[in-house]
DNA sequence: ATTTAAAACTTGTTATAACAAGTGAAGTCA
DNA sequence: TGACTTCACTTGTTATAACAAGTTTTAAAT
């Protein structure tokens, strides 16, 4: 028979107590925690709410499932992004963290983008065409960001072979398309199935959103946005104090 | 009896149409979505899928549900945080956003800090005593951040009044505490219980992370996180191309 | 007419049950 | 020995059922 419930609901109870036994050290990082028959059986409760428990968990970023295998205590060890030039926003960066980046292009190919980025990119109304590339970045061969992009048609064109192979902004700098300027929003959303494929993450995964514009003589080239696994990466950012007289406009 | 599932669980599969229904209007911003008994009807399959395929989709931050009134569509204007000027970084900001800024203190107390917040604020090692102040930042009467900070003794003793109903910089600033420099990392999370209660999510909600250390003539006088809800905030960053030449250090 | 109480909605929690499907170890056959 | 199968164990999906608890509408009582 259903029990009754009062304020607090079981499941939440459960996993609030097991998150205590995560913080406190009873299961390392790593660590499998126990199967869920030993669980219902600890707890006397039914295998719905013990799964229900692990899915709070699971959605906190503490938990990751393995089907077949268990329940496994996640390990976090961040990616730092540092937003200051971006051209080095990558490379340098991961390189100074010692982690290994590479790269794999999912799609490349001329599309008409949605009104939106067809007026951020300012494209001709009669032929409003431009690159879209999805890549994935991995860091020690894990998929940890995925980056989509729209592209300005001649550039694409004419660096389409380095652009699926390279990190966009340094390509463009070696090919006289200086970045001077970069506009980007950082928010956060969790993953849909889309994204949840690409970055191997369940549904509704928190993940870091990086949508940018860059500009070169004032002109907008590239739009999109590097989609980042949040448990794995962070932004950096150093406010000075004379940063704010300096750059007004 | 259980069906049979192939690769595409169902509960998936329906709150991908229901996802494509909202992109495509069907069910507009604020909108209710029919009961879990009229989807039950429509889709014919049980209670429990329905419910997953639900949460599926709060989960992503599409929907909101509340016992009692039913599902609804979120309707998310994001408010913009300008990380420029540390000081201006909030009042200002939001003031020309329309948006109406109000706050509410829960906790301002001495306390010992963990090691390393400690160390970060280099406290002597004979008497780590900081205060840690808990505040919940409201916009338009909703919460929307919540902000834990660790405050050099000095200064929260002698300005535990004012810092209580303000926010922190602009306090600092107007009392001789100049903030020349800030230290920030922005992550995300999901919503654990006390967060949840805090800012009125439900649990694991995307939640946006702003860490941040402020100096003070090379020396250390505030370190704490806002917590903010990701379905409603976001940081905006302009990476100009001269600002890599002056902020090398 | 106003207030109160009941009823009819809604979503939230929990139990029991069965089958699907990934993983790994034990055992079988060549 | 080596490849294959089988089995036991794991989590994943779905169905049925009952009760808890907010919310709104309706009906009754004053």
């Amino acid at each position: 028979m259903a029990k009754s419930y009062k304020q607090i609901p079981l499941h939440l109870n459960i996993s609030e107590q097991i998150h205590q036994q995560i913080i406190s050290g009873d299961y390392l990082p790593g660590a499998k925690l126990p199967s869920e028959s030993k669980l219902i059986e600890q707890w006397q409760v039914s295998r719905i709410t013990i799964r229900r428990a692990i899915a709070n968990l699971v959605q906190q970023g503490l938990v990751a499932t393995h089907q077949g295998k268990g329940a496994f205590v996640t390990q976090k060890r961040k990616v730092i992004y540092t937003l200051s030039n971006p051209l080095t926003f990558l490379e340098d960066d991961l390189a100074n963290q010692g982690i290994e980046l590479s790269l794999k292009n999912i799609t490349f190919e001329p599309v008409t983008p949605p009104k939106e980025v067809q007026a951020i990119l300012q494209l001709p109304l009669d032929n409003p065409t431009a690159y879209l590339q999805k890549k994935i970045l991995l860091t020690d061969q894990e998929p940890g960001c995925v980056d989509i992009t729209y592209i300005l048609p001649e550039i694409g064109y004419q660096l389409e072979s380095e652009l699926k192979q390279n990190m966009t902004f340094p390509i463009l700098e070696l090919h006289n398309w200086k970045i001077e300027r970069v506009k980007a929003i950082i928010e956060c959303t969790n993953a849909n199935l889309e994204l949840s494929e690409y970055l191997d993450v369940p549904l509704g995964h928190p993940l870091l959103v990086y949508r940018h514009t860059a500009y070169t003589h004032n002109r907008p080239v590239v739009h999109g946005k590097s989609i980042s696994r949040g448990d794995r990466f962070c932004y950096s950012v150093n406010q000075v104090e004379t940063a704010f007289q300096q750059n007004q406009d």
